[in-house]
DNA sequence: CGCGCAATCTTAACGCTGTCAAGATATACT
DNA sequence: AGTATATCTTGACAGCGTTAAGATTGCGCG
């Protein structure tokens, strides 16, 4: 209920929304403090009421950023075959719809991951996805003897792949996929799948 | 030979050498045209008579990160027994002793990877190792038969392990390692070779 | 050899950025 | 009701990328 009062009543948790949308509709680099700032209609000082630093904004974006790649990957899963696919490809696929929040959910220049781990367990619980995922899921071929080695591993591929389909270095036209999606898939059901 | 001359006569080459050294440094956030600028002993604005742009100096700064990249990937298979785990050390290494020009190297935001490859081999090149190493290297457990499929596969690994040690989110201390270094060893030793 | 042209560099200015200090305004509590 | 506190605005600062105008220099051509 943002009304026009002096008070905007709701302003952190508004900075924020505005702050993925800008982030989505115009790209990092775009995204400014006064900006998000005018854009939510408030004055350019207004987010060091409730942010010290455009740090600090960054991170509670990050935060709302792993909430939402958690419930990705959890889809993600749900019409799948293999546990494993469906998590690798909810994690690929959140990157490759939302590049931009992707880039600073990961971008240590950006954001403070410490303050991020402090105020939110999003981050850790999608971890631990994958690392149940790999506990689990028999379809794994790498055995049961270390699964933190395994989830890192797994990490580690997924994370590699989408930063480098976003960097446009890895591309599924390049290999006569019709989609980077269909790409990974068979690049995951390849590796990951016996 | 930089005299104290009007004329530099050697500007864009030490341009580049001074941001590579401001990016060690002082890291990305503070690599500043006008730093980079006043550090050569310049003024502000005579790098734009040898660039068009700052995003042009960042991709004549990835080209030679990514001639040194090259470099260390080649070092890193001499010494070693297999030569697909030196070349994984080697990018990896690269990342961890070099971050902010690493990160550079990869970021779309500040380089234009279309002017990189149309101005220096070194990207293709270094990409052609990996290649070949799949190729060759008998070592390799996921056979022959796609070789493009497999050093895409052992890219990302690699890009992602880097990215995510550099971000903190991975670290040797949690699996109690000495360093990195012996982390990262040990996964590629587990993963990639039978 | 000298003259002019083109390359190179400087100075000054523009609008943008993050941040802070001072003060205005509204809400909450006693 | 009145005061303390949280919230927001205005105005300012230095630093940023970029451009325009002009100064300085080196090079090629007569």
């Amino acid at each position: 209920m943002p009304n026009k009062t002096y008070h905007h009543g709701n302003l952190s948790a508004e900075l924020v929304l505005q702050a993925i949308q800008l982030l989505e509709s115009e790209g990092l680099e775009a995204l400014s403090l006064r900006r998000v700032a005018k854009e939510t209609g408030v004055s350019q000082a207004a987010p060091y009421s409730h942010f010290k630093d455009k740090k600090a904004l960054m991170s509670a974006v990050a935060i709302e950023g792993y909430r939402r790649f958690e419930l990705k990957m959890r889809k993600g899963t749900e019409r799948e075959s293999h546990y494993i696919i469906g998590l690798g490809m909810g994690y690929v696929m959140f990157a490759l719809e939302n590049p931009a929040l992707f880039s600073l959910m990961f971008s240590g220049e950006r954001v403070n991951f410490t303050e991020v781990d402090n105020n939110s367990h999003a981050f850790s619980t999608s971890y631990a996805l994958l690392l149940n995922a790999v506990k689990e899921d028999p379809l794994v071929q790498f055995g049961k003897e270390k699964p933190e080695f395994d989830s890192m591993f797994l990490w580690s591929l997924v994370h590699g792949l989408a930063k480098l389909i976003l960097a446009k270095r890895i591309q599924g036209a390049d290999f006569a996929y019709e989609s980077d999606e269909s790409l990974v898939r068979a690049l995951l059901e390849k590796y990951l799948v016996v």
